[in-house]
DNA sequence: CATATAAAGGATAAAAATGTCTTTTAATCT
DNA sequence: AGATTAAAAGACATTTTTATCCTTTATATG
């Protein structure tokens, strides 16, 4: 029996893929905890974050290949956030890991679709996603970090 | 030679489903284009949306089943939305097709994260999203219809 | 230098989403 | 009733996403 009557606490609307997700909580947990000097293991951000340990490591070299974490091999080694990447927006995040290969900035995944010439989902979500985009854009790693300090948001991831 | 200086006109961010899309410009063409008396065979629907065929029949049907569009097999049979019909919220025909079974109001899938705990990515999201889910809940195909007709929105899908 | 450690890289597997094809069922028309 | 039409249903194929495992490379340490 069923009283879904619309009202949809969960949904499956806006997202990023599974894997960004898995990225930025990464980054997000290295944020924190780790430094230069205080390096950790895939398996030791992997269990904290609920992350598949094997799919984590993918996911983290694929962010240190594009600067986004660094990591240190061997013994005593591990990933960190350099000072240059805690800049990184988180745009950039999503971006490296969902590619952007992705040719749809439409609800509708139409050509001619614009602020002038609207399709007929684009209000309903126009304004949302342009000030999400921006948001993203214009926040970085560090942006993030803060607001847990200030406590104006929340861990544990 | 890139010049991708995160200017990300086209982005994976939000999003329905690829399924969704379909239906949601099915059910506009029919919206459009169809009445008790006009029906529309599926094939009919999928070129001028660009919609493969056998996929789109799939989602049709998928579709009728929960009465968001009307059916009627056989000869001069086909797809049509009835007076019912035109008052779907555009959120249930998302619902339908994607099903529920996403457990993931937060951006990060995390448990414990709304707007009195928000994770570190909430505030980010938070107001567009709520925005976009109550726009898709309250609005019907009838409503989009509306915006095609005075001239705010444009076709074709 | 030999050994251990830990990330990088490559190959493969499983699951989900997307897409196609064939058969069945229901309706219409002669 | 028989033939034709068109959706419904079922089976199957392909692609993408997510996940795991094994080998290689780089680093540190005894």
């Amino acid at each position: 029996m069923s009283f879904n009557l619309y009202i949809y606490f969960n949904n499956p609307l806006i997202m990023i893929s599974n894997s960004s997700k898995y990225a930025v909580k990464a980054v997000l947990y290295l944020a924190v905890n780790s430094s230069e000097h205080q390096k950790i293991l895939a398996k030791d951000i992997s269990v904290p974050t609920n992350i598949p340990k094997a799919y984590l490591s993918k996911v983290l070299q694929e962010l240190s290949r594009h600067n986004i974490v660094s990591s240190v091999k061997g013994p005593g080694g591990g990933f960190y956030l350099s000072k240059e990447n805690i800049n990184t927006p988180l745009m950039k995040i999503i971006q490296v890991i969902d590619g952007d290969n992705r040719l749809t900035s439409c609800m509708l995944s139409l050509q001619d679709c614009d602020a002038e010439h609207p399709c007929p989902m684009h209000d309903l979500v126009g304004n949302t996603k342009v000030n999400f985009v921006k948001n993203l854009e214009q926040n970085t790693v560090r942006d993030l970090v803060k607001d847990i300090k200030t406590g104006k948001s929340f861990l544990p991831l």
